[in-house]
DNA sequence: GCAAATTAATGATTTATTCAAG
DNA sequence: CTTGAATAAATCATTAATTTGC
């Protein structure tokens, strides 16, 4: 019987002891170079081509973030606290709030208030220090719009409902009227979301490595 | 190290998922008084202004509009005809022109070299016929370098070395030369790798995957 | 025991984001 | 605003584990 070709590359154990084994050195993207040479070493061992390495690495490092990120998520949940109760869908219809004009303060930031962050702790994130400059950068888009507003100190009272509220928080800024001058009498119900769809098709996390010598493994 | 200003946002999973979420409810172009209220409900997951949430929605507007014209235009195509051929990415305008990426030699397979394969009796493995075809198929990854690389025939001596050294000829694959055409006289010195583990801090490209604050989502 | 039927892993592709240059 | 490059996420597809009926 023809072993024939099989459609896809098999590592053998070795490969695979070997590719582990640069994976819990760090490695997670290796560059041409190093997929060259780890090619040619694994090719020792069978049969194998550059691209089985890297694909190997963007699979394995893709699927090692997705269990973090599972993680994650789990934490997160608990850390909300939310009861999938009653997602709130009764607002919503026509009354609106007095919605004024536009104030594109929001160009400023957020004010002082500076709220306890981000449940989790994540290695990204903490600092974010404009580079200085570039800040007016973020450019032409509108920018030259007249508005001119101030976010209100009072946000850490909307803060502290956000907690209370879960989720349901976003229907509030959904409400919101007529973001222009149409769609008065829309079509569009705002049909009601659902809220966190827990398929978080992001997070970051990993970054991780460097803890090579972290041995364990 | 300290994360450092980015200079840019970089939303947190939770602000993204947010976001998103009220992408899909039907927010596109968010008022003032929405962006406002956005901005400081989400600013108690990360740092972030107000002009982050108003680029975040100009952005993924004009490209989940770009996206729907792509796969139109790809859907109409097929119906009327269908080549086998490789999907057109590019149409709709006239000039410019997309060459198709080259793909990183280590896409090749390893020139003829049949070296004496896998040491242990393993039920799969045996063959490794390419299928053929599709090969050319991985694509637009990154795959445009010039290089390319054979499987040099001394592997076998290669092989004994890396027997007597045991795991050391790993280092090789770590230090990570010079890729190639760029880095020259940069300001890297291209410090001279540390072998192995321990510290880390070499392993350069690896963990390059923008790293923390630099945000992937 | 052993295969057909299922399911779990994981290799290979495709699609979407992100970022930096024009 | 546009576009190329790089990468990550999502998805497809095949292989190997396993379960199940005989």
């Amino acid at each position: 019987m023809s072993p024939a070709a099989s459609s896809r590359w098999c590592p053998t154990p070795e490969q695979l002891m070997i590719l582990e084994e640069l994976y819990r050195s760090g490695i997670r993207t290796p560059i041409a170079s190093q997929i060259q040479r780890i090619t040619v070493h694994l090719s020792l061992y069978g049969k194998i081509e550059g691209k089985n390495v890297f694909y190997w690495f963007q699979n394995h490092k893709a699927r090692d973030r997705q269990k973090l990120r599972k993680k994650l998520i789990k934490q997160l949940q608990q850390n909300h606290i939310y009861h999938p109760d009653r997602h709130l869908q009764e607002n919503q219809s026509n009354h609106h709030h007095h919605q004024h004009h536009p104030l594109p303060s929001y160009f400023n930031p957020p004010a002082s208030t500076s709220p306890p962050f981000h449940p989790l702790s994540y290695h990204n994130s903490p600092v974010f220090l404009p580079r200085g400059g570039p800040e007016g950068a973020a450019t032409q888009m509108m920018m030259n719009h007249p508005w001119k507003v101030e976010i209100p100190q009072n946000v850490q009272m909307e803060n502290s409902l956000m907690r209370m509220y879960g989720q349901d928080w976003m229907m509030m800024m959904m409400e919101v009227g007529p973001p222009s001058p149409c769609s008065s009498s829309n079509t569009r119900p705002l049909e009601t979301l659902e809220l966190f769809p827990i398929t978080a098709t992001n997070l970051k996390e990993e970054c991780n490595n460097n803890n090579i010598s972290s041995s364990s493994n």
